[in-house]
DNA sequence: CGGACATATGTCCTGATGGGCATATTGTGG
DNA sequence: CCACAATATGCCCATCAGGACATATGTCCG
């Protein structure tokens, strides 16, 4: 998960992640549409697979680079467990909250 | 985005951010359940704050700090436009690429 | 087999970041 | 208003990561 959010912090990585969106890429291809070196599209791309974002396929002399499901599916499992957060529901108990915050303030703790 | 997954890229604020899951905490309480040193949480609640991941409240001479769900409903947002990547009908597909790459491999392109 | 193309790796430099520690700041209650 | 509790900042250090550049590796084709 960590993994995860580190390859994609890198604004670059982000980029490249977002191309591959549309499909498999060849190094030089990235490189070319991100305008980046050769070697820092390789580094990036390792970092990338390291985190098991990309998977890699020889086809000819080029490597075709293209974005892995698991990690991306991982990372929504693990924001599901964080819904309640926007839920309506949990928004007016948020609400409720700060409520209770602000008694506490004013006096000790009473009203029931 | 970016500041998103580089605030959650950090071990020690992914945990205060698993911490406050479960709502809002006081400064020394995070860095007592963390084992974290007082200003080690403090920077880290900053950077969570100024990436917007995190909220301040005071309360008497403390601090409590809660998630936000805007970030977290962002990056929902954002995977969901990746969501074709593990739908079924995209694993078929998947395989019908490595098919057609197959065969382009072993003959210049035919079939069709 | 050799050269050309595509990609990977190594080195160097620099800026950013986290941790530890000391200290400043701020709010609170008496 | 003071002393203290809670938190924020500043400073220093060590580590790390990304970029630029040169170079190694690998693969296909004539």
């Amino acid at each position: 998960m960590i993994e995860t959010f580190a390859a994609l912090a890198d604004p670059n990585r982000f980029r490249i992640v977002e191309l591959l969106r549309s499909g498999p890429h060849a190094v030089n291809d990235i490189g070319e549409r991100l305008q980046l070196n050769q070697p820092q599209v390789s580094k990036h791309l390792r970092v990338l697979k390291e985190a098991g974002l990309v998977d890699v396929q020889p086809r000819a002399q080029q490597r075709l680079y293209e974005l892995r499901a698991q990690p991306l599916r991982q990372l929504h499992e693990w924001l599901e467990r964080y819904h309640q957060l926007w839920d309506e529901r949990f928004e007016a108990m948020d609400e409720l909250i700060q409520e209770l915050q602000q008694e506490e303030k004013s006096h000790g703790r009473s009203k029931k």
